[in-house]
RNA sequence: AGGCCCGUAGCUCAGUUGGUUAGAGCGCUACCUUGACACGGUAGAGGUCUGGGGUUCGAGUCCCCACGGGCCUACCA
């Protein structure tokens, strides 16, 4: 069997084939009815704009990790998938798309547009839903979702009237954020503040009835049209006598008043400033409080309107040139000054973000704000890294209401009918919809206006942001509004990984809405997740944020192509040290390609070496007795072998760290002890050390031996699984199987056991270590021959010492590549050879070729002149009276032992280092 | 403007409550094509943790300041 497995391992097919196999056989469908504790998880919907970027293989990484884990530990999983129809995102793809065809959704009509998002939809999604597969996700692909799908339709509905009875949802004419290229209102958190170089223009309005000027200063001369005062501030000498008159609008030739608020700042610009009710948001609240007009004097696409005199159906920044333009002719301008300001612009198109008066849908926060504060103040919700918290806790202490209407086609339309006749909404605030299932949306249909009674209705053709939606994910998911099965199992979720990119946009909704519509008597129960895991952001290998526009995204399905899926995971599970970026290269990928190529190569090893038992009579069935599943190690007649001892406590040792670090997403940690622990210990050490012992003919020793390398192998696939599945399932699939076995996946992750943890073997197995290191270090400065045995002397004091040497003779002896160990009390003198010294032991490799003299005089010195340093401060601070009497003993203790150790070492070394001066005069 | 994060070996980064000689991967040097693996093995070089001050018996780890880099939030026209 072994020969036609090929030497290195080649991810691709193997990864394609169990990809396939997990998803057909449906191997992580979830059981409400299952034993366990319950693990529950909903995926992150990825927006169905494209396909999945190495910003979702990350956190799919990391779910998958732990749900993985889960899993294998014995949990009811669930890891729900699904999909977001990404509102303004995708409709904005779409349109470009249009866009290269020169038509426009206006053309096409609502309808025809919505279809052709649609069939986008299904392109992408399927996209999506496959490479999740084939990178292994493990989630239970039969309760996919999308939240336009009518279920989930069902709980929007439910949400937006429940809320909109309450009088939580209210419609108002307000100042919002107005995209002129998407034609809708975008949320505050949909604006991204970009700093350029502007100016800053200084206008002189003419004040009326004087040959007197009021200088005001903006960055947007084209508002000036919709102007409807001047403002100055109440204690301002310079403007005092102004206040209360009028000036002329310059252009517009319209008289405004002169106010006096507290509002505007004295020191920038001139104090004075232009008010613009329409199209600022802090002149609108001016305008409020003095009752100014709102004039607005642009369009919907950013032109000038009716309102805006000589200037109607001009663009935004021809208007602004022809203004500046115009002034100037008048003699009104009177300077420009440079100016750097924050340009909001949309998060979508980036087009510079207009704010506009419009009549828009919004959500009160501060009541859903305050409750979401106080679960995660509470610690009902646990958010980690814990900086985040203090962010979180922030920006709801400083919420306003949420615009949550879009001028958007693609979308949840909005559940409100207008009366053609009586301008009423329907339905009424206080009216109770039914809304029977399946038939949500058609049912929901008012039939006449609650009002008046007329059936000329027609629906808001508004639709709600995504966002809104996306809010009641983690429920809506599981059946809400019904108490489902699934609801009552695995509501609320265990966990939700994201981005900190979305904590207000996601994270935070789905808390609000989650506490305040699920109907649960107890808080702990509403709360959609018990603990928040922000994870980290992938960027370049230079740290720059990857971008289609900057051209440096990474395609992780071309990398898993190239270097398989496991090394991927690997690589981007040992970077995720939570609270900080990934900066990724293709290097790092290559580092853990070499690590899955290690396993499968280790793995060649001992399917290579079967034959060998095979012949003694030993079966593959002898192996698979249950020893290997338990990873007990296994006695051949009286006492363990110290290698085995030692190998399966540090398998004890690293299961606790590995389990520890996943409970604190310390991703990296535990990436880092399961490498170590396969590729230091186990293959280094570990397989090199039992090596001689395979030949053995004797059948109870062999068995023994194979089965603890064996057993130990298994372990190590079954901790190594959550990260590198696909290579782990194929490798344990050629071990010896129960019947019935399925997959690592269902397996059993190895249980603690701290009765395999031994400290004498860990102690001893590093003293030999440390032996057959100086050995090797010899020959190497000697310069040896690598192939070539020869002969060395050991001196140690302790008996102890001598008796676990001699006890281990032939693997030490085999690994220092020596033909004998002479062992003896005392130490050496320094003479006779090439020597290292510890504090606890000497040893001499006779040799009479001359060596480097100087070289080893360096080296000497280098390293005396350290311990001198490090023994000079070791002695200070046990000197000190205040650090013996306020450090712990056992720092104490520890600290004089060392110092012992370190001068026992230093003595060793000089006494070398004189003798090889002796020799060289 | 406010807040957050980062600055540790040539490069990319770890370093959980402060406590022995600060780690890893890549890269580098020397030797080794040894029947698991050159995507390998063995041995080695290389940081005093951006700078300054402070708290402490003890600081890469806590506090303050400075410098450098990044990010987020913000209604100063």
């Amino acid at each position: 069997m072994p020969p036609e497995i090929p030497k290195a391992y080649e991810p691709q097919e193997i990864e394609k084939r169990w990809a396939q196999s997990w998803f057909e056989e449906k191997l992580f469908r979830a059981d409400p009815k299952a034993a366990g504790p319950v693990f529950s998880i909903a995926l992150p919907p990825p927006n169905v704009t494209g396909s999945i970027h190495i910003g979702h293989m990350l956190e799919h990484t990391q779910i998958d990790i732990l749900v993985r884990w889960r899993r294998m530990n014995g949990y009811n999983t669930l890891w729900l998938p699904g999909m977001d129809h990404a509102g303004i995102a995708a409709q904005y793809v779409v349109e470009r798309q249009l866009a290269l065809q020169n038509i426009t959704r206006q053309q096409l009509g609502r309808e025809e547009f919505e279809r052709r998002v649609w069939k986008w939809k299904e392109e992408s999604g399927d996209t999506i839903k496959r490479q999740m597969i084939r990178l292994g996700a493990s989630c239970d692909w039969t309760r996919e979702r999308f939240t336009l799908d009518p279920p989930l339709y069902r709980a929007v509905l439910e949400a937006f009237l429940r809320l909109y009875r309450e009088g939580m949802i209210y419609r108002a004419r307000y100042m919002v954020n107005w995209c002129p290229r998407c034609q809708t209102a975008i949320s505050d958190l949909e604006v991204q503040h970009n700093e350029r170089n502007g100016k800053l223009w200084h206008i002189r309005y003419p004040i009326v009835g004087s040959d007197e000027f009021i200088v005001v200063a903006t960055t947007r001369p084209e508002t000036m049209l919709g102007d409807t005062a001047v403002a100055v501030h109440p204690d301002d000498e310079r403007y005092k006598h102004l206040i209360g008159r009028k000036a002329l609008l310059p252009l517009m030739d319209r008289e405004i008043p002169i106010i006096a608020d507290e509002f505007v700042d004295r020191e920038f610009g001139t104090g004075a400033v232009k008010v613009t009710p329409a199209h600022d948001p802090n002149d609108f609240e001016m305008g409020k409080r003095h009752n100014l007009p709102q004039i607005d004097v642009m369009t919907n696409d950013a032109h000038m309107s009716d309102a805006a005199g000589k200037y109607v159906g001009l663009d935004r920044y021809v208007a602004r040139k022809n203004i500046v333009a115009d002034l100037q002719t008048l003699d009104l301008l009177e300077r420009v000054a440079e100016h750097t300001h924050a340009v909001g612009v949309c998060a979508r198109c980036n087009s510079e973000i207009e704010p506009r008066l419009s009549v828009q849908w919004f959500c009160k926060m501060k009541p859903l704000a305050e409750s979401a504060a106080r679960v995660v103040r509470d610690k009902l919700i646990s958010v980690v890294p814990e900086n985040w918290e203090k962010v979180y806790l922030d920006w709801m202490d400083r919420i306003y209401d949420w615009c949550i209407s879009r001028q958007l086609w693609w979308g949840h339309r909005i559940p409100i009918w207008y009366c053609a006749d009586c301008n009423a909404m329907t339905p009424a605030r206080d009216s109770r919809v039914e809304i029977v299932e399946g038939r949500a949306q058609a049912a929901s249909v008012p039939e006449k206006c609650c009002v008046c009674g007329s059936s000329k209705l027609t629906q808001e053709t508004d639709v709600l942001d995504t966002w809104f939606s996306s809010g009641l994910w983690p429920f809506s998911t599981l059946g809400w509004p019904d108490e489902t099965e699934d609801l009552r199992v695995y509501y609320p979720t265990s966990l939700l990984i994201s981005g900190y990119d979305i904590l207000f946009f996601w994270d935070a909704r789905m808390i609000m809405m989650g506490l305040h519509l699920v109907d649960r008597a107890k808080i702990e129960e509403r709360i959609p997740f018990h603990r928040l895991y922000l994870h980290s952001i992938v960027r370049d290998p230079h740290g720059m944020k990857m971008s289609k526009t900057r051209g440096n995204v990474v395609d992780p399905l071309e990398l898993t192509e190239k270097h398989g899926t496991d090394a991927l995971r690997f690589a981007l599970a040992v970077m995720a040290a939570p609270g900080t970026d990934i900066a990724l290269s293709e290097d790092h990928i290559l580092s853990y390609r070499a690590f899955a190529n290690k396993i499968w190569n280790a793995a060649r090893f001992l399917f290579f070496n079967l034959e060998k038992i095979e012949s003694l009579g030993v079966t593959l069935e002898d192996l698979a007795a249950p020893e290997i599943r338990a990873a007990a190690p296994y006695k051949n007649g009286g006492e363990l072998e110290l290698a085995d001892r030692w190998i399966f406590s540090r398998m004890a040792t690293v299961r606790d760290e590995i389990s520890d670090a996943f409970e604190t997403f310390r991703f990296h940690e535990a990436a880092h002890v399961i490498y170590h622990f396969f590729w230091g210990d186990f293959c280094d050490w570990y397989i090199e050390w039992v090596k001689p012992r395979l030949g053995v003919a004797e059948r109870d020793a062999a068995l023994a031996t194979w089965r603890n390398l064996f057993s130990v192998f298994e372990a190590a696939l079954r901790l190594l699984h959550p990260f590198m599945p696909f290579l782990t399932e194929e490798l344990w699939h050629k071990l010896p199987q129960r019947v019935g076995a399925k997959s690592i996946a269902l397996e059993q992750f190895p249980v603690a056991r701290p009765d395999w943890r031994d400290a004498d073997a860990e102690r001893q197995m590093a003293l030999l270590q440390e032996i057959i290191v100086a050995s090797r270090n010899l020959r190497a400065e000697i310069k040896v021959d690598p192939k070539k045995k020869i002969a060395a002397e050991f001196a140690a004091t302790e008996p102890a010492v001598r008796a676990l040497v001699e006890a281990n003779l032939d693997s030490v002896l085999h690994l220092a590549t020596l033909s004998e160990l002479k062992i003896s009390s005392g130490r050496f003198d320094s003479s006779g050879g090439a020597t290292r010294s510890t504090a606890q032991f000497d040893l001499r490799i006779a040799h009479s070729e001359p060596v480097d003299t100087k070289a080893e005089a360096i080296r000497l010195r280098k390293e005396i002149d350290r311990l001198a340093k490090d023994i000079e401060a070791k002695r200070t601070r046990l000197a000190d009276d205040t650090f013996r009497s306020r450090a712990p003993e056992q720092v104490v203790r520890s600290l004089e032992s060392t110092l012992a150790g370190r001068q026992a070492e230093h003595q060793k070394l000089q006494e070398r280092l004189k003798q090889i001066e002796s020799n060289s005069n």
